[in-house]
DNA sequence: AGACATATATGATTAAAACATATTATTAAA
DNA sequence: TTTAATAATATGTTTTAATCATATATGTCT
């Protein structure tokens, strides 16, 4: 319950400064891909490891990740099968040939994606376009 | 009409390819935040300067950039004036102190964010978290 | 006259994000 | 030993944003 208090107040925090600024969510799909791409992961797994590439907790919707899960398995970038030997039951996905092309496009545009906020700030720092 | 069509040939084209991936319009609030603070500007004169900041003709959604422009004036991050003389008129943005403190908030989170997207590439490229 | 460029704006639909909550099982600690 | 916390997956609702389309008016060029 003392994580969910946290996270209300920071919401509260950011509502009253008024810009929302680019969310996490975006990102969501790519993380996904690229984990996948590095061997089978699960739902719960990939959130920490979402943690680890720098998003803070609070900015992780979690509903976000099951649910673009889901939507990559139902247009076949992903597969998943439900693993029930360990403790507990998880729903473990890999990443199919069709997601690894995915994989490309995005890193091609996040590569765009890099060089354009990299001229926003040189302009931002005086630089000309 | 010919740039019209080009258009919805383009945006049948991304349909028909699942992926969206990040459009351009969460970074036109930024970008104009941006461009006002060189200089006072116009919503017509803003979407050339989009262009030049690396955003193809077809990304830009004009209709966004003079509601963004409005909403940003709503909030008191820019105010504007009618200019009738030259041969048009227009409506002349700046941007108020207001506006500028939301620039560098803007500025540091890009900074934030061009972060994220180098070790995701980083980390495709075989790199480690 | 007709096409194209300048200039601003809004209406409608669709998609996505944000927020909240539900469920079940397991382990750790009071 | 029952409470709390963590592991694990999932969905319902509401709000916001994006997409697409269209309206309008004036000026310039051929």
């Amino acid at each position: 319950m003392k994580l969910k208090e946290l996270k209300n107040r920071l919401n509260e925090k950011e509502k009253g400064c008024d810009f929302s600024l680019h969310r996490v969510s975006r990102f969501i799909q790519p993380s996904i891909l690229l984990f996948l791409s590095k061997g089978p992961s699960y739902g719960y797994e990939l959130i920490e490891k979402l943690k680890d590439l720098g998003f803070h907790e609070e900015s992780i919707d979690i509903g976000a990740v099951y649910r673009t899960l889901r939507k990559l398995e139902k247009e076949g970038f992903v597969k998943s099968l439900w693993k029930t030997s360990g403790a507990r039951r998880k729903r473990v996905y890999q990443i199919t040939p069709h997601g690894k092309t995915l994989l490309r496009a995005w890193v091609k545009r996040i590569k765009e994606r890099k060089l354009a906020l990299e001229s926003f700030i040189d302009f931002y720092q005086g630089g000309k376009l």
